[in-house]
RNA sequence: GGUCGCGUGGCCGAGUGGUUAGGCAUAGGUCUGCAAAACCUGCUACAGCAGUUCGAACCUGCUCGCGACCU
């Protein structure tokens, strides 16, 4: 059986990835499978710039609407959908195009995740309090008591990566550590690596454009609609966090939309970080869809 | 013309003789089930000139700029 093709493109926040990825998927013939881990959910529609109806409609789009924000999508649970969709018998489908933003996700289905126990909220719970009571210290006293090896290469000061570790540890009994650079994954697939990215100026300047037309399109509306859901995860993100703190009396519209553009951008500089690190990926401007399609044709 | 007040890094903002305030922006980075998240690092400015002092963003004088008031 021959194997699969993935064009996997991905760039910071508004460089143009769904056109490109639709241009290439059409030439293709291909499927795309998003990786965007706030495009999964069916609410978010505005604030997400989704590909809208007649782009969706133009080619087969998979994790687009696949989810509700009240639900947990991981990225390890992201990484086993997506092989398993793959991987289906009755998939004749031999090219897909992935395109997304978040690169922990392309990680996740590209090297695989190590077989960690999934998330535990009660441990959660604990944990937060215990860090709510005593500060971020004892998160890091219990994390060297039971592995000093992790203790020493984490980020200290980072209560999400001292929780997770622990809730890993109180789940297994064993050392957060002692489960990482275990994976067996075998990727089945042959990757083609695209990047898109602009100058720096260029890339603000269209994020900036985007949020005004966001507003234009409704995103306050949109906000107001899942003002109920504010506290799922996938609601506390860029655009919609300061618009449901604008709603709720904190700043100005004005204030709210500048604030959005800012950490757009800031967003859009950690993307480039994570991305950058991965020397696969061949870099593209999103304009110069010739290169890209001729670097898509020249591969396997 | 006179009196008074103000002038701190891209922005906000503390500091009134002897540490790099701090925040935001910006730049770079970290990343194994919250990732559009969370976190780390760099960035030494005091309007200008002269003076006092061992030492001045902080005191004195002058100049420039901004503002208020007076005639």
């Amino acid at each position: 059986m021959n194997k699969k093709i993935l064009i996997i493109i991905c760039g910071p926040t508004a460089v143009g990835k769904t056109d490109v990825s639709i241009a290439v998927a059409k030439h293709l013939g291909a499927e795309i499978i998003s990786f965007d881990s706030r495009q999964f959910f069916v609410e978010t529609n505005i604030g997400t710039a989704k590909p809208d109806a007649e782009q969706l409609a133009a080619v087969k789009h998979h994790f687009i609407n696949s989810h509700h924000v009240w639900e947990h999508f991981s990225a390890g649970e992201f990484a086993d959908a997506c092989l398993a969709l793959l991987n289906a018998s009755e998939n004749k489908q031999q090219q897909f195009v992935m395109v997304g933003g978040s690169g922990l996700y392309i990680d996740a289905l590209v090297n695989g995740m190590d077989d960690l126990p999934g998330k535990d909220e009660p441990i959660r719970q604990q944990l937060d309090q215990l860090y709510d009571e005593k500060g971020i210290g004892a998160l890091q006293e219990k994390l060297k008591a039971f592995d000093e090896k992790y203790y020493n290469t984490v980020d200290l000061n980072n209560k999400q990566r001292l929780m997770r570790a622990l809730e890993v540890i109180q789940l297994s009994g064993k050392p957060y550590s002692s489960f990482l650079g275990n994976s067996q994954h075998a990727f089945n697939f042959i990757p083609v690596y695209i990047a898109l990215d602009l100058n720096r100026d260029e890339l603000y300047k269209r994020i900036n454009n985007r949020v005004d037309t966001m507003m234009q399109g409704g995103l306050k509306e949109e906000c107001i609609r899942l003002m109920e859901y504010k506290t799922c995860n996938a609601l506390k993100t860029v655009g919609y966090k300061e618009m449901f703190e604008h709603i709720e009396g904190k700043y100005s519209l004005d204030e709210a939309v500048t604030l959005i553009k800012q950490h757009t951008r800031n967003y859009a500089k950690r993307q480039l970080t994570w991305f950058r690190k991965n020397k696969n990926f061949k870099w593209f401007n999103p304009d110069d869809l010739n290169a890209i399609i001729s670097h898509v044709d020249s591969n396997p």
